[in-house]
Order: C-alpha cells, then structure tokens, then sequence
DNA sequence: CGATGACATGACACCGGTGTCATAGTGCGG
DNA sequence: CCGCACTATGACACCGGTGTCATGTCATCG
C-alpha cells in the first residue's frame, strides 16, 4: 500500500507537505495542493490510521460493547431492542466522524474484560456498555482516563448511565388507557425480580391513583417464566381467572409485545375478541410484532434509539473533558395508539392525553 | 498510558526483551519474565495495537459492511437475519482472534465507498459485506490485494460469495408438506422481481413434479407489496379467492414467517382454524414469530447463522493466500415441523422425507 | 532601500512497538 | 584448555505519519 512518502516523491514535495493537504492545515500554494491530490488519487494512497494515531494520540475509535449480536433472533425478543441501542449509538458517532467497533459478548459476561482488553489495545477514546434488558452489571476495571456510558443498565460505581423510564412510561400508558375510558386494567407482568417489573408496576399504580381507582391487586399477575411452555400455560391460567373474575378487566396490559402476540393466540382459542371482548395492550413497540398483529397492537415505545443516541452523546462530551451527569439519564417514548385497546364511552378528559403520551400512529 | 519503554525500566530489562515476552518469543530466562509480567501487572500496560502494526503490517481487523443495525424493528423483518450473519461472522473471527470492525451503511447504499475508505484505513485485512436479503449489489473499487466475500448477495464480478440456497430450501419444504400427504399447496409469493422468489418458485415446482404432481398456477400468488395496508388487502383477496376454488388448497406457503403471522390474523377474522381447516408453512425460521405463534409455525431455516459463518472462513482463507472458490458457496437449512401443518391420512413415503429435511423442533 | 511579517515549504525528531543483527554468558566434547 | 553451539539479552533502525522549528521568498511599509 502505498504512503506519505510515495506521494511526496510523485508530487515532488516533502512528505511534512502531503500531510497537511491530507489535514488541510497550514498554508499550501494552490499549484502544490493540486500536485498531491493528483498524486494521491492516481496511486490510490489511503492514510494510515495506526501511524497518526502514533503521534497525534487520537484513535478516532470508540468501543461498543453488547449481546446484541449474538442474541438476536433467540426467542427473547430483547436482543432487538438492545441491536436498536446499537443503531443510535453508530448514528451519532457516524455524524462525529467516529468510528465504531463492536465487540459481542456472546451472551457470557465472563468474556468482557478481554473484549475490554482488545478495546484498549486498539486506543479507544471511550467505551459504551449496552445492556440486554435494564438491569445491574459489574464491569471489570477500565483505566480512569477511558470514559465509560452504561446503556439500558447501571452499577454500584455510579458509572454515567442512561436508563428508560419505565415507571413513567407505564404510567403514561395506562394514564392512556383511563383516559379511553378503562377502570379494570389487569397487567400482567415480566419476571417480578426484574428492574422493569418493579418500575412499570409502581408507574401502573401511581396512574390508578392519579385517576383515583383504587388498586386491586388480583388485577396483577406475573406471567413470564424461563420456559415457554410453562409461560403459556401461565398466562392460559392468568387470562382464566381474570376474566372469571366478578368484575372481569376491559383491558390486559403485558409485559412486553411477545407476550401480547401470545395472548392473542389464547384468546382467538377460547374465542375472547380483540378488543370487542377485552382490549390488549404491549410495551417496546417492537415493530414486527405490534405492526403486524391483527388488530395492530397498542403499546408504548422504550425509545431505544434514542437511548443510544444519548449514551453516544453523553460518552462524546466525556471525552472533550466535560463533566458527567450526577444521576441516569432517563430517556422516554411515545404511546402508540392502535386498533388493539377500544374506547370506552366514558366522558374524555383531555388533559389526561397530553402530547406527551399522545403516540404517532405507524 | 504506559509504554513498552516505561515497562522495561520497571523491570530493569530492554524494551526488546519485554517484546518478547509479550509474543513469548524467542528463549527469555524464567526471572526475567517473571520480573517483566510483575512490572507490566503492576502499571496495567496494556500494548498499542497501532505501533505493533506499524512494523508487523497485521491489524488483526476485519471490517463488516451492513445495514443490519439500521434495519432493524423496522417493520421489514429481513433487517433481522441479516443480523444473524453478522452473529455467524463474529462467532468465527472472534475463535481467530480477529477484530470486527462493523460499519453500518444506514440503509442508503451511497455510504458504503466512505466505509470502505474507513477500513483501509484501518487496513483491514479482509472486508465482508453483508446483504439484507438476497440479492445483486455493487461494489466500490477495492484493491485487490484487499479479499472480499459477499454474504446473502453476488455480483457482476464474480466476487466470492455465500448464498442461500432458495431453490432446495423450498424444495424441502414443500416435498416434507407432499410427504404428509398434501397435493393442493398454495404459495403465497414475495414480491416477484427478488431472486429468493424466483429460485423458490423453481423449488416449489420441482418438488410438485418430482411427486408427479400437476402444476396449478390458480395456487400461485405474490402476496407482498411495499406498504403494509396493500399487503393485508392483498394477503385477504388472496385467501379469499384460494378457499373458495372447487379443489382449495389444504395448506398456504407463505414467502416469509411474516407474512404467515399476517395470514393467522386474517385467518380467524373469517373463522378459518389453523391446522384444522388449513395448514399453514413458513419461511425463514424467524424464531419470535414462529415459535411465538398459536399454533406453532412450521417453516424452513434459512441458516443465516452458518452463511456468515462460511463467509467468514471463507474470508480467512483468502487473507491466507487460499485459492477462492470459482461458483457460488449455497447453504441450506432444516425443515422446522411445527403443529401450523397437520398431516393428511395419506400414505407415507420414507424416502421422501429425508434426514436432511426432517427438522428439529424448537 | 532595508526591516518586517505573512506565506510556503522542508528538515528532523518522535510516537511505541518489532525485525535484524550483534554480543555476552554457559555447558560440553575433543 | 579451547572452540563450538546454544541461550539470553541488548543496540539500533524502521514502520508511516505528525508536531516543532527553521528557512527561504515575496510584498508591504516606514
């Protein structure tokens, strides 16, 4: 491959010459600018990154790590909404000229510290750790004068960290469905040990007891286990009760939009429709799944993008030596309204629909 | 950070000395190496991947080309296979000890010469681009001394590429559906100008006539356009016309798991049980979806997973000096046999159901 | 007309490792 | 006791750029 040096000797210059066309710095004469740009071009020269790096000590890298890859595509649909992390993050760094690597877990954690190792040997301005679900993670030592953003987790060094906003997101859905006229909600939850779980179910009550329901909590079951079978069976008994219940619920809000597409198949089998019968609503808006259910699913964005977008942001003012947030970064998203909940005819008040829970229709 | 030079100082020894022991090259005395691992431990020196280059001319890099980030939870689910070949090629390399660079084309093809000019300056040693679903591209000028391999696409150059194998994928699928006794099968197209759906018709009617089984193009459709809304008006007309045939078909083929999921809802908006009233297959194996589903979807695996994985070795033995292949590497996946398709009281055939097509069940 | 400063360019060291070659110590057979 | 092969280590140049400083050339101004 060809170098500095080549082009020097082509152009007729001296190397000191052909690095600052490359740079466009300093003073150079129209004439010997052109003579290097035709040099470079017609011997295909490509600068190094590692012999600047040497130098200047600018890497331009920036080291990703996250289970996204290897994740993907498992039945847990959480290791799409991680990939979408990802995307915001490559979308602000593509902007700042940054380049990314991206190093997989594999899904084991023990393999970190050398995905870290590998990162540092390569110089890497900063690190992002992206988390499959919200949730606590140990990292192992990073230097101090490498930044580091946590996304979608945190950890007890009160690492700089960007989170979603799961209690208030709730909230904003099941504010939602009050507003649609809803005052049997059941919710049916994600594995109770779960951050989420403990956030979205505070978000559920704090909604009831803004619009003054009180909170019944035979309305709350937790439906998510470790085995699909046992899940479906879960929620086959969940729906069951429920909707034996004296005053049965007019909506079933899940844990997440897999767990809706499940419960669709339950209720077509005991011949329950949607929403005619019940209403249903998700979280994520994981887009292949509520888009394409019949009826289009309600739900509520995790705003995973923006997250990502965040995080990259956050690590990038880090690195120019500003200082970090002294608490998460709680990152929000938009209800999305479809065809899945029915209003109820109840009287509307408007002020419980705000623009912010107001969702885009997709 | 710590240098090679500051090591060696710790340790009383040369810097060429602490080389070898990083390389473990060339014979070092035992309290010499203890000496220098103890100084290196205790500064956490960690080695600049960038100067070791400069001279040994191997960055241990290779760089991914994809849209797979972009792509994914948009409504399409391509954006997710596609991912899954990037999981294959990272499974690979990261045995190699090779790092991924991965660049993300942001959906918009005109990125991709700006990626390439990334890479090379990182001088990678080797570039895999990344296709989201089967299909021609165009590539930039690469030097040539720089390998490439193709996954999920070809082109006019001939460059080695890893293809799946769309013709036998539906070939196995629909003799596995001859097998358990159904003749009337209809096929539910992608769009008709993609060459997945032309090798899959091929398949489709090499299986009917391998069974002796008279081509009816009445069981033909494309059921895919770009917007959703036409696609379910399509997908409905569709179903309407195929039920009410004199000799309706007893099971739908659907070009993509998608689409199946599509199907289902439709299907019960008429009252039309799965498997009981029609079966109904798959394609791609998109484990959310059809595992997720009720009933379990049958379908065929596209083994995007090993595709990446045989581009990756591909790509490596190229970087060592290999001969490529002169044809196309095809890759196919098992039949997945979930309880979507219900058998009919036909004899059975052994010889048509083949190890290579009896699926696994997830 | 000489001093001054902006402009244009080059010489040279340096970044942090590695390849090559030289050299000092060590055990051993002749 | 000497030459020899082998082990252990170091000196030094080099990879391909960039930072620093020096130098040469003009145009401008007092």
């Amino acid at each position: 491959m060809a170098t500095i040096y080549d082009v020097a000797a082509a152009a007729g210059v001296s190397p000191k010459t052909v690095s600052r066309v490359l740079n466009g710095e300093g003073p150079v004469g129209r004439k010997t600018r052109e003579a290097v740009e035709t040099a470079m071009a017609g011997m295909g020269y490509v600068p190094s990154n590692a012999a600047r790096m040497m130098r200047s000590n600018r890497s331009g890298l920036v080291g990703v790590i996250t289970g996204a890859i290897s994740t993907a595509d498992e039945a847990r649909p959480t290791g799409l909404p991680e990939l979408v992390i990802v995307q915001g993050i490559q979308r602000v760094m593509a902007e700042r000229g940054m380049t990314m690597m991206i190093a997989d877990t594999g899904d084991r954690s023990d393999t970190v510290p050398a995905l870290v190792e590998t990162f540092l040997r390569h110089r890497v301005e900063g690190l992002i750790y992206v988390a499959e679900y919200h949730r606590k993670v140990t990292l192992p030592a990073i230097p101090k004068d490498t930044p580091v953003v946590l996304a979608n987790c945190y950890d007890d060094a009160g690492t700089t960290c960007i989170l979603p906003d799961d209690e208030q997101g709730q909230r904003d859905l099941v504010t939602r469905l009050i507003a649609a006229g809803h005052r049997r909600i059941a919710y049916l939850t994600l594995m109770s040990h779960l951050d989420a779980t403990r956030l979205r179910t505070a978000g559920y009550r704090a909604a009831l007891e803004a619009a003054g329901i009180a909170h019944d909590p035979a309305l709350v079951t937790c439906c998510e286990t470790t085995s699909p079978e046992a899940e479906t069976r879960l929620l086959h008994a969940a729906v069951e009760r429920l909707m034996r219940l004296p005053e049965p619920p007019t909506v079933l809000c899940c844990g997440n939009d897999k767990m809706a597409l499940k419960l669709y198949g339950i209720l077509r089998s005991r011949g329950t429709r949607v929403p005619d019968d019940v209403s249903v609503a998700g979280y994520d808006n994981h887009r292949v799944i509520a888009e394409t259910l019949y009826p289009p699913l309600s739900t509520i964005e995790l705003a995973y993008g923006a997250m990502g977008g965040r995080a990259a942001e956050l690590l990038l003012s880090l690195i120019r030596g500003e200082a970090a947030p002294d608490a998460p970064v709680l990152v929000r998203g938009p209800v999305y309204w479809r065809s899945s909940v029915t209003a109820l005819g109840t009287t509307l008040d408007p002020s419980t629909t705000s623009s912010t829970t107001g969702g885009h229709n997709g």
